[in-house]
DNA sequence: GAGCACTGC
């Protein structure tokens, strides 16, 4: 199990009586502030206690008379169950009774809960229930300056909930200071602008100080031309000139992170007889837990660890006994656009926000130095935050779910920072298309409602709910929960890639991608859940697959829930032609949007004709012949752009499924269809 | 002929 931020359980302060950690003696203040105002916002490093032990203070102080509930919201699952696993610990009693968490598939909680962690996005489906979470009398958004799209949608519910519901708290917890803007969200009132002038405070701020050691910083004199390069230089020369201690490196991908590994191994032979050896070792999320566990290993003795490592390490696993940190001052980005609806994932400057967090990284355990691979100007001129993610995202999935939050008019939705119009626009187009919404941008009923229930995004939701027509409902809910998975199905394997090939052949099925994950899973479930080496053997990812078990299940419920009944029987008598037929319209009844026409030379066109795209290497795709294909991902990096998860349709399909789409964009950019 | 930063329901 990665050892995680919120469960650094061996850094010794943490274990000292919750009375002395640095919170304690905010304790009056804070709950001062709590009572008077509505809105409260503090700003606390990460060791400061403020997630441990404001809800205990907060019900100490009574917040949860009368059967109310405290709710602290974290962005990432492993934070929310390992917070209330220590919360309970503290307060001594077993998890799910007065503690408890609730994420997707784990509801740890029963009616004598009092104190519940949950991730930001399940409270936000909790408001399609209870649209003013009325059982809640103060509410935590913990992490918040990480400007998730979750927790900046639930920081405009609230703001709206607080309307009508006067007496609940809010809190806002943020590790960098970005408190005055959050404050200014909560006062400004845009419905009533005219009673801002005297009007009440709405909330105040408290700095809870942290528990830090000093870092130095040091920055490049010159720029660097390489800076994987000039990272593996830093990493010797702190090797052979600074004191004991753990290097982190911070690098933007995969590729990278493997040079620089391999380089610094073979490098390393050449250290000085008798010196201490420096061990190097990747992180980044594609890895399995196993490979990632190795960074939390102790270095042998007379040893250095020199972790290379993607943006994970900023804030979703912290290692311990980390003294250096290597700063390159890149990070990968997901931006997306709405003309061409294609997401991008570049290298982009950090934020001075993240190039902080990065430091602070090396100075957890002891004082730490700080080595970023650029110069002062350069950091100078960084901004000083990430752009947040809700303005650079494709908006489909959340517009969806605020109309069915009863928030009709999106555009005048209160957000934090609000979204360009272009992504709303488009966004909106595709729910229209799709038929979510209907001419006047309401939700359809029962389509658009039951889309928005349904945790798959918007063009899966409605090829599952358009599979009971096509005869294929078990086998789309299969196909919903793998592809879902988001390409982590195989596992990544570098050695014997004949291997990996004529295995990976076994699944493939004529039709393409989807039909192929159909048969990996119903193989799965037949034979890998039993058979320990089932997903090793088969290069296959067995923590993701047992996620798709989940999932589907999920899913099911939901169709069960609106009174779709699952026909399983059928889905043990394979694949005969004419059930992957329909399963292929299916997908297209969903997908026509995502459409592509393979060219003579290998390559694919979109439909519009203006677009090149190529088959991604984890397609069957990337080596058949094929016309016409839908696919369920479009993406660009490296100057080239991908598409996932490929399958072979006829043309005439998409006239048939989606006519109204497919006339107008003919008469207007292209005459083939 | 060749490869996606990180989360979440």
């Amino acid at each position: 199990m990665a050892e995680l931020d919120l469960g650094a359980s061996f850094i010794p302060a943490l274990h000292k009586p919750a009375a002395l950690l640095p919170i304690a003696k905010h304790r009056e203040s804070l709950l001062y502030l709590v009572e008077t105002y509505p809105v409260t916002i503090v700003v606390g490093q990460t060791g400061s206690g403020k997630s441990t032990q404001i809800p205990q203070f907060l019900e100490q102080a009574g917040w949860c008379a009368d059967w109310k509930v405290i709710a602290v919201t974290q962005p990432r699952r492993v934070a929310a169950t390992t917070v209330a696993v220590r919360v309970a610990e503290e307060v001594g009693c077993e998890l799910g009774k007065e503690v408890g968490y609730s994420i997707r598939f784990e509801d740890v909680t029963s009616a004598t809960t009092r104190i519940k962690f949950l991730t930001d996005g399940l409270l936000i489906r909790e408001a399609l229930v209870d649209p003013l979470l009325t059982r809640y009398s103060v509410v935590m958004v913990d992490e918040a300056h990480e400007r998730s799209i979750s927790s900046d949608i639930l920081l405009g519910l609230l703001k709206k909930i607080r309307k009508r519901r006067p007496e609940l708290r809010i809190i806002v917890s943020s590790a960098t200071l970005q408190a005055e803007e959050f404050l200014r969200f909560f006062s400004e009132d845009a419905d009533e602008p005219t009673l801002q002038n005297g009007a009440e405070k709405v909330g105040s701020i408290i700095s809870l100080e942290g528990r830090t050691y000093p870092i130095d910083i040091l920055y490049l004199e010159s720029p660097a031309e390489d800076y994987v390069e000039k990272a593996i230089s830093t990493v010797f020369d702190i090797h052979t000139s600074e004191q004991t201690g753990d290097i982190l490196v911070f690098l933007t991908g995969r590729e990278e992170i493997e040079n620089a590994v391999q380089a610094v191994s073979e490098r390393s032979s050449q250290l000085p007889p008798h010196s201490k050896s420096l061990l190097p070792m990747p992180l980044f999320a594609g890895l399995t837990t196993e490979q990632q566990m190795y960074v939390f290993d102790e270095a042998p003795e007379n040893t250095r660890k020199v972790i290379f490592s993607t943006n994970i390490a900023e804030a979703s696993v912290t290692i311990n006994g980390i003294a250096y940190v290597v700063d390159c001052g890149f990070v990968k980005l997901r931006t997306y656009n709405p003309k061409t609806g294609i997401e991008t994932l570049t290298a982009t400057p950090v934020s001075k926000a993240s190039a902080a967090q990065r430091a602070g990284r090396a100075g957890r355990t002891k004082p730490g130095k700080c080595f970023r691979l650029y110069t002062e100007d350069a950091y100078r001129a960084l901004t000083d935050t990430n752009v947040p993610e809700i303005q650079r995202s494709n908006l489909a999935p959340f517009i969806l779910q605020l109309k069915a939050l009863g928030i009709d008019n999106v555009v005048r939705f209160d957000f934090l920072t609000p979204p360009p119009a272009e992504l709303m626009i488009k966004a909106l187009e595709l729910l229209y298309s799709l038929g979510a919404v209907d001419d006047y941008a309401k939700l359809t009923k029962p389509l658009g409602t039951r889309m928005a229930e349904l945790a798959v995004e918007p063009m899966m939701a409605k090829t599952l709910l358009s599979a009971p027509s096509f005869g294929c409902l078990s086998e789309i809910l299969t196909i919903a929960a793998m592809t879902s998975l988001g390409g982590n199905v195989w596992v990544q394997q570098d050695e014997d890639k004949k291997r990996v090939e004529s295995t990976r052949r076994k699944f493939a099925a004529e039709e393409g991608d989807h039909i192929t994950l159909l048969n990996v899973y119903q193989t799965f479930v037949t034979k890998g859940r039993k058979e320990g080496r089932f997903c090793h053997d088969n290069f296959l990812n067995f923590k993701a697959l047992t996620r798709a078990v989940s999932i589907r299940a999920q899913l099911k419920r939901y169709l069960e829930r609106f009174g779709i009944s699952v026909d399983e029987s059928l889905a043990s008598a394979g694949t005969q032609n004419n059930k992957a037929e329909q399963i292929c319209r299916c997908l297209t009844a969903g997908y026509f949007a995502h459409a592509a026409r393979m060219q003579p030379d290998g390559t694919f066109r979109n439909v519009s004709g203006g677009t090149v795209l190529h088959a991604h290497p984890s397609s069957l795709m990337f080596n058949r012949k094929a016309d016409w294909v839908i696919f369920h991902e479009v993406f660009e990096t490296g100057n080239k752009i991908y598409i996932r998860d490929v399958s072979k349709i006829e043309k005439n399909w998409l006239l048939e499924y989606a006519p109204e789409y497919y006339q107008t964009k003919s008469r207007s950019v292209h005459g083939e269809l």
